[in-house]
RNA sequence: GUCCCCAUCGUCCAGAGGCCUAGGACGCGGCCCUUUCAAGGCUGAAACCCGGGUUCGAAUCCCGGUGGGGACGCCA
């Protein structure tokens, strides 16, 4: 039984990469009917907070990637907040010390920062000198009397850490690059490098998939794992998703969290889609669009690519309209209801007795929108009457003096009209540009200013047919007038 | 600076020695459709970083260079 997870700091909203990430270990998971557990690694009590959990747990929620244990879900390896397993680390910790794998430090961060920036200076890079390491018993004794603060340094041995890497293959460091690094600080936090080693064995986490930014860290947990003669997981490191200037994706970059995409009118399954195949591919075939449900069935970490991957919001709004395009009448009639709201536009009326009128609106508005906030702006007179007039477009369609004539003719003509459908509205527009000698698209034009207020929208038969005879009659002679009026 | 990773169109990917005259998608240009704008169809421009090997044959394997990225915290 594989068993993933996904680790998130609570320091932050998810961002992209963080719900990529989540993503290809919530698709390995249901790939092969493993578990994806969710682990809040809140061990940085400065920088953590509550809220950002929240913030989280919405982001995963909205993107469909529910997890099997953790917040909120409970499982045989709770708690899932680090901030609760406390007693775990410092037990592991002082297991190390015992078994002569780890030391106390008593170097203080001002001592260290002082020390380090000398080295620098001095043009070499900074690794702890392992001073406390070779402390005689003696001061060690006074230290300890004293109840001298002092963090827990893993004691790097000689040789090195190898691992295999599922996208890279094997990978070798030598352990002389490796300090002694810090795995409980002063104050009885754990470091990370501990805390997710400790609950990675803990929990059974049998595959490792996280950011390539990890790769360096990888060798520490790997000298930690074979110091508790753990089993050392699988590990799968995916590229980075970097802004337009490659460098990693970041706030400079703009909306980097996943709900500001969401506020932005994207759908989760766009989103899903796009970033599945941002650094991942499926392989043979051309195909691009799928969801969530199909990527579940297919995906291999196999298919993940070696490099960095530059985050293309223009894809991501093909995607968008795509799976919109792809949306039943109802749902994208549900996904809109909050925006039409905020617009002013909304009745509930739509989804009831008027529901085959606002679907067969959303039909002809749905090719032409990229996201869920384009739908009011694009479609606002279908709701309102009060129009937002183009006036370039009126004193252009409206206001010449053949306008009037011609408006009133047309609206003549579809007062005739026995039944106010697309087809016998286009006949009677035509017949009578015909019949007074104009081109269609003079009247075709004019019709969609008096209709509209723009020059842009979707075909005017259809919109003619869904205002309504009774509106599109108002609406012609209120043209009319304004045309006039635009004329003198 | 040290260590690690990566390297195919502007971008995301396909390509696992001959199938490559390098394929698809986004974006960009053109054409078609057409009442505008989209959508859709067709089509065009656009890439194997460089240099050495290995091989009958390399985008694919090896080495070096260059370039890009990441990590070097008592952050995660």
């Amino acid at each position: 039984m594989f068993r993933v997870r996904f680790a998130p700091s609570p320091t932050g909203y998810l961002h992209i990469g963080g719900a990529r990430t989540a993503l290809f270990n919530w698709l390995f998971a249901r790939r092969h009917g493993g578990v994806f557990v969710l682990r809040i690694e809140d061990t940085d009590a400065e920088r953590s907070s509550a809220e950002m959990v929240e913030g989280i747990l919405d982001g995963l929620r909205w993107l469909g990637l529910e997890w099997d244990e953790g917040p909120k879900v409970d499982g045989p390896y709770a708690p899932y907040f680090q901030s609760e397993r406390l007693e775990s680390y410092r037990a592991m910790a002082e297991r190390l010390v015992e078994e002569g794998k780890a030391y106390r430090c008593y170097c203080t961060p001002e001592e260290l920062q002082a020390r380090r920036a000398e080295a620098e200076a001095a043009g070499g890079a900074w690794r702890y000198d392992r001073a406390c390491c070779s402390l005689d018993d003696e001061t060690r004794a006074a230290y300890e009397a004293e109840q001298r603060p002092h963090a827990i340094r893993f004691l790097v041995p000689p040789g090195s850490a190898e691992f295999e890497d599922l996208v890279r293959g094997h990978i070798v460091f030598d352990n002389a690059n490796i300090e002694d690094f810090v795995v409980l600080r002063s104050d009885g936090y754990p470091t990370y490098h501990l805390s997710v080693v400790a609950d990675d064995v803990e929990m059974k986490i049998t595959h490792v998939v996280r950011g390539d930014d990890h790769i360096s860290n990888t060798p520490k947990h790997v000298l930690l794992y074979r110091a508790v003669d753990a089993p050392v997981p699988q590990f799968a490191h995916v590229p980075l998703i970097l802004g337009p200037d490659k460098k990693r994706l970041s706030k400079r970059h703009g909306a980097t969290s996943v709900m500001e995409y969401a506020r932005q009118g994207y759908l989760p399954e766009a989103m899903v889609n796009f970033l599945a195949l941002l650094g991942w591919s499926p392989g043979a075939g051309d195909r691009e669009l799928f969801t969530a449900a199909e990527l579940t069935a297919i995906f291999d970490l196999r298919g993940i690519s070696g490099g960095n991957a530059v985050f293309n919001q223009e894809k991501l709004d093909w995607f968008n309209q795509q799976h919109m395009l792809r949306l039943s009448p109802l749902e994208l009639a549900t996904r809109l209801k909050p925006w039409l709201e905020a617009a002013g536009l909304w009745s509930d009326d739509l989804l009831e007795e008027r529901h085959a009128w606002f679907f067969a609106v959303l039909e002809l508005l749905k090719v032409r929108a990229k996201r869920l906030d384009e739908y009011a702006p694009l479609g606002r007179f279908f709701f309102s009457d009060e129009l937002d007039w183009d006036d370039v477009a009126v004193k252009k369609h409206l206001a010449p003096d053949s306008a009037g004539d011609n408006l009133t003719a047309v609206s003549a003509a579809l007062a005739e009209l026995d039944t106010f459908d697309p087809v016998s509205i286009e006949t009677a527009v035509r017949a009578t540009a015909d019949a007074r000698g104009v081109k269609a698209a003079t009247l075709i034009h004019a019709m969609r200013v008096a209709l509209t207020g723009k020059t842009v929208s979707p075909g005017l038969f259809e919109v003619a047919s869904l205002l309504g005879r009774e509106r599109v009659r108002q609406r012609v002679h209120a043209a009319i007038a304004r045309g006039a009026a635009a004329r003198a």
